[in-house]
DNA sequence: TACATTTGCTTAATCGATTAAGCAAATATA
DNA sequence: TATATTTGCTTAATCGATTAAGCAAATGTA
């Protein structure tokens, strides 16, 4: 019942010849004969041969597998970078495996020792919410195999990351709202204790000094940007004395069950609040009124991310280092911050 | 600057004994000594030391890992289903890797590959749009290792299926629709050669005729359901001397790319045309007006994908065959096809 | 005391592919 | 013709973990 698989030694076996010379001839090694390869190539066919992956590997000490972490694969986000990576990696013959972490900090770990077990030759991973403790990416550094951080990423690792400028994004999402005449803007924010969402706030900060608008603690909340979390934080912010004239959501997904919330109350979108989100997922531009959001490079990231892979291939001796590569993020206005009759 | 990594050698001469000992104490054998355990525990430990699953994999023929390949992983659907199988696998010892088709024949062949060099035990998939050749499926069939399919399947490849009703559910989707007064209900339809689609298809015939409604070859289309898709067939549809009252479309993406055409015509929704998607996308219940679909359990399929794997393990002399599970499909009612006067 | 059993380990083969080393035959060079 | 080189293969070691077989020492049984 069980159908055993052709090795090399089935086909040694039919042409009478040694193993070796069939794993020369598959090779197109110069010292065997053209009749030779010939003869093999037509009986692993005829066999189906396939190479068994785990010798090769084990022997070479290289799976060409690249490992790849991302908190969700459902937003199109980390769907997109996925794919460009793949596309850059499997034209240099590597194959790409896929795990989520589901913004858990278990799971993370998990996924990780999964990958170095499974001997992938690099580890590209976009963090979890959850983590702090950083030591289960230490092993993988440990290992001396590449890891490569993108949009989650994380100063202390010492390690190559490419992710979007977070800071200055927040900056034009502030000053695009001044322009536009709003005052009193909030910010629902994600845990400061992830560098990307401790960016925006910072931005977020430092951009309401610049134009010279007072910062109110009120204004500003952290959360897990979930619909639920974007719902429960514009609740807060419409129960407040004074409300907001604009919010500015770090994550489209909480941007979206604020904007629930805000026609649930009928509140008139942009006129009396305006409404940003973060990440141009493409549901921003599907809803009623399109959300203004900011596009994060997800193609130019996931190709620089493989191909910073790339550069550790075969060169064992360079060290890995704090690389930062930072991405200019573009702002994306729609309906729901465009008033019609600005300032 | 190549660190090289622990094995069971290393252990072994730390504490002058032979490395199958090391390997049995790691098992827990019974013929090894609670103290030599104990010993290799701890120089295991601090040598940082991590299995080499290349080699054990190798050794003992099973990879422990699963295969899940789908077209993609960023709608709700898929990214639940694989979140689900990871759940149960797990578990049991077993790590999931996943890859994406991207819908195309190619990408698919070519993860199957992946796969098959990685060793996995078993492959759970849903397969591409554009297959229609099932011989790299026949492929996975013949190395003996179990094969699962869910929600995109294929009877003639006589494995384990798990789906829903989709013959069933359109039958839903028709009575409701006419139930609310409905009386020409176009479909926008998947691919033919899908089966899912198929059946989508041939349950709104059946429905149609058994409500005794006129099947107007105007009002079926055929396409890849992307939002563009459904763009340009809402688009069409508007052209048509007589306009449906009602469009089901096969899938939520161009659901809402209808539903984007309807409120640039500034159709009334669901007065003048009703509207109805498919797969429960989280999107569906965001959108105004919400739109009414069908929910696919991603969470049974993925669980009972993930138990049907397990059956096959350790029992290699099952043979598989054409197995089919078929869950019960759910008819989400939402504002897009409620109207608040029926007939 | 004499033999049987159990304990605790070692040796060596194995999984399948790769590759350094080597050897005989064919071909080239002086 | 004698020697050097190239061609085309084989042999055997290797990657790291597992495991059947076996052996000596310790323990048990009669």
């Amino acid at each position: 019942m069980k159908k055993k698989k052709t090795t090399i030694k089935d086909i040694a076996n039919v042409l009478n010849i040694s193993a070796a010379a069939v794993s020369k001839a598959l090779h197109n090694d110069s010292r065997i004969s053209e009749k030779t390869k010939e003869n093999v190539r037509q009986v692993a066919k005829s066999l189906h041969y396939q190479p068994n992956h785990l010798a090769s590997a084990l022997r070479s000490g290289k799976s060409n597998l690249v490992g790849v972490i991302v908190p969700r694969t459902n937003s199109n986000f980390f769907s997109s970078v996925i794919q460009n990576i793949e596309e850059v990696l499997n034209t240099k013959g590597y194959s790409v495996i896929i795990t989520q972490s589901n913004e858990s900090y278990d799971k993370e770990c998990k996924s990780i020792d999964t990958l170095l077990y499974t001997q992938v030759d690099g580890i590209i991973a976009s963090m979890a919410n959850e983590t702090v403790d950083l030591s289960s990416y230490e092993k993988i550094k440990s290992k001396g195999i590449p890891l490569i951080l993108f949009d989650r990423g994380e100063n202390d690792l010492n390690v190559d990351y490419i992710g979007i400028d977070d800071y200055n994004s927040s900056h034009l999402i502030v000053e695009h709202l001044v322009k536009n005449g709003c005052q009193r803007i909030a910010h629902i924010g994600g845990y400061k204790r992830t560098r990307i969402y401790n960016n925006r706030i910072r931005g977020y900060i430092a951009a309401l000094k610049k134009h010279k608008l007072p910062l109110d603690e009120e204004l500003l909340t952290e959360g897990d940007l979930t619909i639920e979390d974007g719902r429960s934080k514009m609740t807060q912010l419409l129960n407040l004395k004074t409300r907001p004239d604009a919010v500015y959501v770090a994550g489209d997904y909480a941007a979206l069950g604020a904007l629930q919330v805000l026609k649930e109350h009928n509140i008139q979108i942009p006129e009396e609040i305006s409404l940003v989100g973060f990440g141009n997922e493409p549901f921003t531009n599907m809803v009623t009124p399109r959300i203004t959001s900011v596009n994060q490079h997800s193609t130019e990231i996931g190709k620089q991310a493989a191909n910073t892979f790339l550069k550790y291939v075969g060169n064992e001796h360079i060290e890995q280092q704090l690389n930062k590569i930072i991405l200019n993020a573009e702002l994306i206005v729609r309906d729901s911050s465009n008033k019609k009759t600005p300032l």
